[in-house]
DNA sequence: GTCGACATGTAAATTGTTACATGATTTA
DNA sequence: TAAATCATGTAACAATTTACATGTCGAC
């Protein structure tokens, strides 16, 4: 049984602490957390399946209320460290971001400092290669389609100063 | 039948020329357009689909070429044109820019101003309720979930600034 | 003549959405 | 006491991914 994106979400958003699957919906309605659905069909079931693998507790006492485990935590930090691939940076920046977002406490200075080093590394390559196509191939592209490709581009630079400014602000930390 | 966002991304990668169901296949897995996947199981069902509803011809000479008809020009521009809500502009801003970047032929600059236009003011008004929301709420967040906020915050800005500029383009163009 | 790229598809499994269904608690 | 919000779940459907399966064509 793979654990999906969703799923760390939700572990991620257990740990400040404990809520109930209904709070978890709550959040990604109201906040713009990402782009995942507050649909019940989706968090429920997920929220089963958290359980029955040993990652959340529900506490007996109150209703539904989730609470992340050891190896809950275990599990979300292991895939927070994962190697970054150019695939992920391409097209899933959104989960790289949610990663560090849920870095606080559960990964070690070195280790975010070696997550944002990569990940600055593969946003830098990806817009040269960008620039480059828009120069080369891209040259003939319609109007619009080229002006769509450029605010990709000034959407990574926004993100590589981002990750050079934070990356700054890990390392200067205690 | 609905008609999904893959759909329409096909219907718009047809409009400068026919292509084989393999080539539009290429450019989902080359360029990094948006976020489509490649995969074979995605692709073809869809022209299938988009066969049946009349909004591509095959040409019978060879093999699978793939063409937009009228009803399908027709279909992707009532689609292009549908109004902007605020949930589009939240979580599938991606969608919209990919609307823009098939709009050179089969919009006119009037119904392109609109576009733009609505899109500039919810990307104000959204990101004007992110910083609210730091200044507030999002005050106790954990570090590194407030950074993340303010990368969208970041990202937001510059395509609010991406966007006053293109809506000048486009005004100024013949 | 075989390797890689071109080309098209299906089947099974997974995932996620929409809609339905229920009931408790709070607040105006 | 009625409406809104809190809270949990299921069922049917839609969509996508992964893996399988097949075959052509050009280059080396």
């Amino acid at each position: 049984m793979r654990i999906t994106t969703l799923d760390y979400a939700i572990l991620g958003l257990l740990l400040p602490g404990p809520k109930t699957a209904y709070g978890i919906r709550m959040v990604f309605e109201s906040t713009a957390m990402g782009n995942y659905s507050s649909s019940p069909g989706s968090i429920y079931p997920a929220t089963k399946k958290l359980r029955k693998l040993g990652l959340v507790n529900s506490e007996n006492k109150v209703g539904g209320i989730l609470e992340i485990t050891a190896r809950g935590k275990t599990a979300l930090k292991d895939w927070l460290i994962q190697p970054i691939t150019p695939t992920m940076v391409e097209k899933e920046s959104q989960v790289l971001i949610l990663k560090f977002a849920f870095m606080d406490h559960l990964v070690s200075r070195k280790e975010k400092e070696a997550f944002l080093g990569a990940f600055l590394e593969q946003s830098k390559t990806y817009s040269r290669s960008l620039e480059a196509y828009l120069k080369g191939d891209g040259a003939a592209l319609p109007l619009h389609a080229r002006l769509s490709v450029e605010l990709g581009i000034a959407t990574l630079k926004t993100q590589i100063n981002w990750l050079r400014s934070t990356l700054q602000t890990v390392k200067n930390q205690a």
